[in-house]
DNA sequence: AAGTCTCCCTGAGTGC
DNA sequence: TGCACTCAGGGAGACT
């Protein structure tokens, strides 16, 4: 489920329930994760105050005093949420972290693609993401992302998804890019001009913004961090549209599968 | 060795 | 209503 712009959003509704309060103690259904839970990470986060939510591409991090983190994936399903005194606990509920405030932050994951991981310190987590994430779409450097482009005969859907070239776009955010673009997914990468490459990093970054602006799309079950939804997928140009009239040029959507995935785009308005 | 495929897991939707 | 089947926003690891 959640891309870049979901995951800012949860970041930011968690930020101020969170920031101040304090993790008393960890609850946890037995069923595992992706990444195995480890019990000694119960003791060392009872009793953490929260310092910070952040975000790095589809990562979340929750800083604690001592200088910990729990770093949190939500894989297709995932949803953290605080949610009041007495609200019931529903299925899939993996981790409860009641807080000192009688709220709960509660981790639910019907697939359990996710991951709840602790880290004892910043570095800690950096280096796991070394290798595994790329820079922020708004910190890639234009002549980097140039050649980087020009380094691969993959098609621009499956760079784009590659968390290593560019951390937090996922399926719906490379189509609507690319459609952003004028680009058609299915070109290889290093076939692109440099005035190509440059219109395809102002699009992921053009349509995440307004994504993020929209608190993010649900068109499953995301929700943020205070469990309300999102807005984006109302302007969705291709994605989930087959079939449905291009908004420029009103030629039916296509659809096809790239990288393993439903890939949408205008035949007519994406070259 | 870059690029592609398969699998992890559950739920929702579709067609019969 | 029930059953069989397909598909889903992600990522790791095994292939070719």
């Amino acid at each position: 489920m959640p891309e870049l712009p979901e995951v800012e959003t949860v970041a930011r509704d968690l930020r101020p329930l969170l920031v101040g309060r304090t993790l008393v103690a960890v609850r946890r259904s037995k069923k595992a994760l992706r990444q195995a839970w480890d019990k000694s990470w119960e003791v060392l986060l009872a009793n953490r105050r929260v310092e910070a939510v952040e975000r790095r591409g589809k990562w979340l991090l929750v800083g604690l005093d001592g200088g910990a983190y729990l770093m949190v994936h939500l894989g297709m399903t995932g949803q953290f949420t605080v949610v009041g005194p007495g609200v019931a606990v529903e299925t899939h509920t993996h981790l409860v972290f009641p807080l000192d405030n009688a709220h709960e932050l509660r981790f639910r994951d019907a697939r359990r693609f996710g991951s709840v991981t602790y880290f004892a310190d910043r570095p800690a987590w950096e280096t796991f993401l070394v290798g595994r994430l790329g820079p922020e779409p708004w910190d890639v450097d234009p002549k980097a992302w140039q050649a980087g482009l020009k380094a691969t005969r993959r098609n621009l859907k499956a760079t784009l998804l590659d968390q290593t070239f560019v951390a937090g776009v996922g399926n719906i955010y490379a189509d609507e890019s690319c459609f952003a673009a004028r680009l058609d997914p299915r070109r290889s990468a290093d076939g692109l001009s440099a005035a190509e490459a440059g219109r395809l990093l102002r699009a992921v970054r053009q349509v995440l913004t307004k994504a993020i602006e929209a608190r993010g799309s649900t068109i499953r079950n995301y929700v943020g961090g205070s469990g309300l939804g999102g807005g984006y997928q109302a302007e969705f140009a291709v994605y989930g549209r087959t079939g449905e009239p291009c908004l420029r040029c009103e030629t039916p959507i296509a659809h096809t599968r790239l990288a393993g995935r439903a890939t949408h785009y205008c035949p007519r308005c994406q070259k």
